[in-house]
DNA sequence: TACCTGTTATACTATATATATAACAGGTAA
DNA sequence: TTACCTGTTATATATATAGTATAACAGGTA
């Protein structure tokens, strides 16, 4: 699992790395019951903070991607990420409709946009797991 | 056009700002050529300072939405906003990729996903229109 | 005992957000 | 000309967020 961040980007480094996170478990690169690095060392091998790592994990914690146990460590939730729920829709529409109002003002076809996110849904399960 | 504002909301009001006025556009609500208000009219309408109405206008500006005259006020671009180019799909992607990889972990089916999509996209063309 | 966890506390810097006032420059209308 | 409307610029202030730096604490393990 590799951890790159940019260190110019607007977006936050704590976000960077919950973000990369998730798309490590969506990838299924990270498993369930899986260690994470504690927070000092994945601080000192990103060159960060310990705090902007905690951080991250207190709010993949918090959103129920990972696990803290108070001596063991980190690992990715043995139970599995919660799945889609009542409360998970309205947030996702929350966060999609400006980025679909943008397309539409760009006369992006909904077939074009609707491509464009199944590529990406694609680039996380690049086949279908074998049983 | 209504313009409503929460603010409690952690997302900053000159995004929402932002956010509203393109999903003005989106709705065919707000036409090219249209006139927007006045920095100093609508901070007032709104109830908040004439600098954050004034940085969602220069941002709109940026990005291609609207045009500022100095002295005549702010129009809806009137020549509609540029198209989707070779640098806006990797701009979309990296928005969008944050949201689907949580969706897999959630265990959203691409088609639920791309449904989602659909349905919010439908809400900014509610019928095609007639020409 | 030494070392590893996460956690908490404090302090500091830098940046982003939002407000408040004031003034400036150019155009328009009474 | 005068008054008023634009957007723009400049200062100042308050608050919150992001990130770093150090230090210490508490619990478990080798």
């Amino acid at each position: 699992m590799f951890i790159t961040l940019d260190l110019e980007s607007e977006e936050p480094i704590y976000t960077q790395l919950m973000h990369q996170i998730i798309e490590g478990i969506a990838k299924k690169e990270l498993k369930p019951g899986e260690a994470l690095p504690s927070v000092r060392s994945l601080a000192a091998d990103l060159g960060i903070n310990l705090h902007t790592v905690n951080k991250a994990y207190q709010q993949l914690k918090q959103e129920g991607f990972i696990l803290i146990h108070r001596q063991k460590g980190v690992v990715i939730n043995p139970d599995g990420v919660a799945k889609a729920d009542e409360t998970y829709w309205p947030q996702l529409a929350a966060k999609l409709r400006p980025l679909i109002a943008e397309a539409i003002c760009r006369e992006v076809s909904m077939n074009d946009f609707l491509q464009a996110c199944q590529e990406i849904y694609s680039e996380f399960n690049p086949r279908s797991e074998p049983k």
